[in-house]
DNA sequence: GTAGAATTGAAAATGATTTTCAAATTGAGG
DNA sequence: CCTCAATTTGAAAATCATTTTCAATTCTAC
């Protein structure tokens, strides 16, 4: 497991945990540190997001040439993730159906999912508009 | 439809139909040209490739800060595509398994899945060494 | 304690991509 | 063929998130 009961690093992944429904960035985590006179600097935080990443702890997102990461709780560490292209509308899929997949990927592809991939689609939402 | 049957788009498309089995960036694009004596500019690549992006035409992968393109054939258009995280090896996931999970994800989660989403995992052969 | 390893962070460097803007090309109508 | 407006092009400059560097600080065993 990763060390990060010491230092700076428990800062960090407390407020991961804490926004754990939301993607964000290295600014907002500094932006956050700041506010709450929380003393972390930014090459810090992107070396711990980089070592969470590495570690396959966070699913990762990029837009505008910026990373975005979403800590993947224990529970869901199983699941697919779907997201709303357009709306950012996301949720774990947890059917029946996807654990079916799994073990058809497994078996005929010969694959072992990367629960972290994150799946794009657009919701009923963004479509009818 | 695109309006690159004019110009240097023509190239740049023709470019990546040839490689429609990679996944290139920008650079690459540009070493070919030139060596090939065809002049596009970088500025122009990006361009273009922004507009297919945009267009849905390619499939994007981000590595090591930079964007990867990938045409997506009209055949392929609405097959899922998984990728091996470690070596990169590739497939169209086009089992009846996946026409039934694009069912589903449709009816039950009012989601309509972007066929260009690449799905990760690892290999076997990676996984065993 | 103390030495060696790991972590930190300010400042500088990096580098892919975007922006800018003026020149070139295109295409629709006459 | 012209012409004018709209689109496209590309060189150079700007952008900006992320990485690197390196010296200082903190942690961990022994």
């Amino acid at each position: 497991m990763m060390s990060y009961k010491t230092g700076q690093r428990r800062i960090i992944m407390d407020y991961l945990i804490k926004n754990k429904d939301k993607f964000v960035n290295a600014e907002e985590i500094l932006e956050y540190m700041k506010k709450n006179k929380q003393e972390v600097g930014l090459t810090t935080i992107y070396r711990f997001l980089n070592l969470l990443e590495k570690n396959n702890n966070v699913r990762v997102e990029i837009e505008n040439h910026t990373k975005y990461y979403q800590y993947v709780l224990q529970e869901n560490s199983e699941h697919l993730f779907l997201k709303c292209k357009s709306c950012g509308k996301s949720l774990d899929l947890k059917c029946q159906e996807f654990e079916d997949i799994n073990k058809h990927i497994k078996k005929e592809h010969k694959f072992r999912l990367d629960y972290n991939t994150i799946i794009y689609g657009i919701c009923d939402n963004c479509t009818t508009k």
